[in-house]
DNA sequence: ATGTCGATACTTTATCGA
């Protein structure tokens, strides 16, 4: 089984990119992220004859989140606990039937939160409190789960062309690292790392200052697993090519395989 | 030194967010 996360900065723009990576690397779950548009716009239709089942919580103009399935959905549940006055659209969670059980999958579009003086950060930090407190209770089905999304977080040094540069960003600097680490130390995997010792390995090229050409990357598109989904990991990869392809997302898809 | 992209609206350019 496949299961794969994808950044894809506006489904309007990006759907032929996506229909064709689709066709590829036919994953029987995506988690999009930012797909910019109500629910009403989401493109249902063109992924249903690909033969997926489409689960959405959209936003207009920013955020957005999107899960498509070929396993039917058991249980959709579109908001991320702890704050009722969050009306950003950046979580989606269902369960589908697997062989042994049920498998839990979560799209998360976490926030971005620069600049780190603004409200912005602080909303972010709270909203990593908030998924952390709201894997503690995942944790507790002793389920498989895979959580997967643009994190908006840079573990460590090694997942970016230049940590000097990035140490007093939202995306870097150790506040933020250190609510992720808390994430992760509660029983996480993180599944591209626990598959590979590669440095550098990245998941995002900024538009800006040729950022692609030179490999100026960021890996902030994560896939974690709880014990049980761990346990069954074969396989992580990160679809790098997509970058240069046609009018492309900044971000490129990332994918894992369970047994 | 410069360099991007996508969505929006009192739109055809400026602004915001990333």
């Amino acid at each position: 089984m496949i299961i794969a996360s994808w950044n894809v900065n506006s489904i309007k723009v990006r759907l032929p990119n996506v229909l064709e990576w689709l066709k590829q690397r036919n994953p029987d779950i995506a988690c999009l992220q930012e797909i910019k548009c109500i629910d009403a716009n989401f493109p249902v239709q063109a992924f249903e004859e690909l033969g997926y089942n489409v689960a959405v919580h959209g936003q207009k103009t920013y955020n957005g989140v999107a899960i498509l399935s070929k396993l039917p959905f058991d249980e959709v549940q579109s908001r991320l606990p702890g704050d009722e006055s969050d009306g950003q659209a950046r979580y989606l969670e269902a369960v589908v039937p697997a062989d042994t059980g049920v498998l839990r999958v979560a799209s998360i579009y976490l926030p971005n939160g620069n600049p780190v003086e603004s409200e912005k950060y602080s909303y972010k930090l709270d909203w990593m409190e908030r998924l952390q407190a709201h894997i503690g209770r995942l944790l507790a089905y002793e389920e498989p789960f895979v959580l997967a999304g643009d994190y908006n977080v840079i573990p460590a040094p090694e997942d970016v062309y230049d940590p000097q540069a990035w140490a007093g960003d939202a995306l870097f600097r150790l506040e933020t690292r250190e609510k992720f680490y808390a994430m992760i130390n509660m029983g996480l995997t993180d599944a591209f790392r626990a598959c590979s010792d590669q440095t550098h390995q990245y998941t995002f090229w900024d538009y800006q200052r040729g950022a692609w050409a030179r490999d100026h990357g960021l890996r902030i598109d994560h896939l974690l697993l709880s014990p049980q989904a761990a346990d069954k990991l074969k396989g992580c990869q990160i679809d790098k090519d997509v970058r240069g392809g046609e009018r492309p997302s900044d971000h490129v898809p990332i994918w894992l395989e369970l047994d």
